[in-house]
DNA sequence: ATGAAAGCGCTAACAT
DNA sequence: ATGTTAGCGCTTTCAT
């Protein structure tokens, strides 16, 4: 019973009438409070308060064509991303945007329901996370909303790619290795429909043959950025001769489970073998010892491609896409070969 | 140049007049197939396909006072949110509802914004996840909309709740020890703020007294629900005398820092100090050796709050609260005291 | 400074 | 099965 004691929606008119004035005032002085008379405001804005009127935004989105919201479409809930979508909110808010954030799990048709929020007027605009080469969206659609890449490229599709530089993150990792005196790299990398993934086994592969070292001793294998993947390889990795002395691995998770398999095997980190990761996210650095990892700025990351997106809705022009540097923090997983 | 190859918006009155219909034949067509004709369906499928036609959902939301969209709330990006919110998504997706994800920062502000959203008419209805007591809410508004707690209880505010079984976790973490030998189990909490951190506490310290220990030898001693809380406390619960052998962390984080404090101290985990966590989360999982801890169905908890909420939504009477069990997970840092 | 009127793009009676 | 009409709650000309 009581089933009507359900909140009865105010609306303008009903705050209007409350105050003998027309919708238009009630209106102007919510949203353009210099056009109405001192007097008026006050009035307005106590009533309103007084009957908790809220405006409904479906209204106003359809009649401003706006919706002042943006998404944040993330592959996963990784560590990674979430740091990326925090450095959105911020500059989202610092530019009176709210932003919501949604997963794709990395499915080409979650992120095609996304695109289409933002072309339905749900959201003014889309910051897609992907590491996963936005170009094969192209297959399906030929115009893009107003969106961002983060961490991927954008090629030829069009629209601003806020990127890091992945092939000179690995290839700082091999340097590092390389004064260390290694001569045997191993890389545990992504899976290679990732261009994220091809990327940092691109800089890995260049480095290893810019510093003129063997080939054969410098094995690449795939996993899936998973720290089973990356216990899984680093075990066959183990039982190569030679062995390799080194790893680079093509995230932090894959570096935590190689280290967890140096160590099952009886091996000393850092000195048997020594690991470096990527990304820089708190796994490695709770590890025992802390994970030798390929940082970068991921909130700035978020941030730079927030501006871009609001710029863009500006009619600012196109704006220039971004490649942030790494930047190698070096802890206790890598050390001289025994 | 060019500043005109904008997308342009085709509306429903494009892909009617293209057609030769009215307008009611193609929102029929794309809305409720079964009452226009075989042929007319397929004509107007075709045409709004190859117009890329996308319906302008802030004129249907406007229009049928619904989105279909619901949100989710969390405190923050902790695993245990993020797992609940994934049960959130399916349970929603299963009612061809689509949710998005917020955070409050656990900032009442923040958390009336959202709160806000819904009064707005942005999304049809709210999970909010809270560990603070969402009766602080009230304070600030009468009504609220159509909305589910999920962590928390709702004393007092008329919405349904969802809830795990802090205390009963709590003591069966201390049942678990004192099975074991221990006599002198300290708690490491959180925040007293949180009514979350509150029931856990209460409930070790109702076992504590049931199981007839020495109060004195049972310190309680409050964090913040940080691994670095929980590892200077620990450091200090360990010069006491006599020294707890065991300790009940609020959660896993407050677990492995006292893990990391008690290493530290060149002490062995499990049989000088066991240690007890809450939540089952990877992080105690990854730690060596690997942490006991309270578990629950984190996913479950959010499909059950969206089931509520829906249900609400579709006036099927106010839903009964739920309170979900804890389960123990024993693993290594906990054994008989030395 | 304020009011009247039009209209955003859609859905849902109500006709036919 | 389809068309005509009204209207959701706002913002924004255009008058005054």
């Amino acid at each position: 019973m009581a089933d009507d004691d359900r909140i009865a929606m105010v609306r303008m008119r009903d705050v209007a009438r409350a105050l003998g004035v027309s919708v238009s005032t009630v209106s102007r002085a919510l949203s353009q409070p210099h056009l109405v008379s001192d007097e008026t405001l006050e009035r307005v804005n106590a009533m309103a308060a007084r009957m908790r009127f809220r405006p409904n935004l479906a209204a106003r989105d359809l009649r401003t064509r706006t919706t002042r919201s943006l998404l944040v479409a993330v592959p996963s809930f990784s560590p990674l991303f979430l740091e990326i979508f925090r450095g959105a909110e911020q500059a989202a808010a610092a530019h009176g945007y709210g932003v919501l954030m949604a997963h794709t799990g990395s499915d080409a048709d979650r992120e095609h329901i996304f695109l289409d929020q933002v072309l339905s007027q749900r959201a003014d605009g889309l910051v897609l996370v992907t590491t996963m080469d936005p170009a094969r969206l192209a297959e399906r659609r030929r115009n893009f909303p107003a969106m961002v890449i983060a961490m991927d490229n954008a090629a030829g599709i069009g629209v601003p790619a806020m990127q890091i530089d992945n092939a000179a993150g690995a290839a700082a990792a091999v340097a590092h290795l390389v004064g260390l005196g290694h001569r045997r790299i191993a890389h545990i990398g992504g899976p290679p429909e990732q261009s994220l993934a091809r990327e940092r086994a691109r800089g890995f592969a260049e480095a290893v043959a810019a510093a003129g070292l063997e080939p054969a001793h410098c094995p690449r294998v795939a996993g899936d950025f998973s720290l089973a993947s990356g216990e899984a390889l680093m075990a066959r990795l183990l039982t190569r001769y030679p062995r390799p002395t080194a790893v680079v691995a093509a995230n932090d998770e894959i570096a935590v489970g190689a280290l967890q398999a140096i160590k099952r095997d009886g091996l000393v980190i850092g000195r048997d073998v020594s690991v470096v990761g990527f990304d820089d996210l708190r796994i490695g650095l709770l590890h025992d010892p802390p994970l030798t990892t390929v940082g970068f700025d991921k909130v700035e990351l978020g941030r730079l491609a927030i501006g871009a997106l609001i710029a863009g809705l500006n009619g600012r022009g196109p704006v220039a896409d971004a490649i942030l540097p790494t930047a190698l923090e070096i802890r206790a997983t890598t050390g001289a070969p025994a």
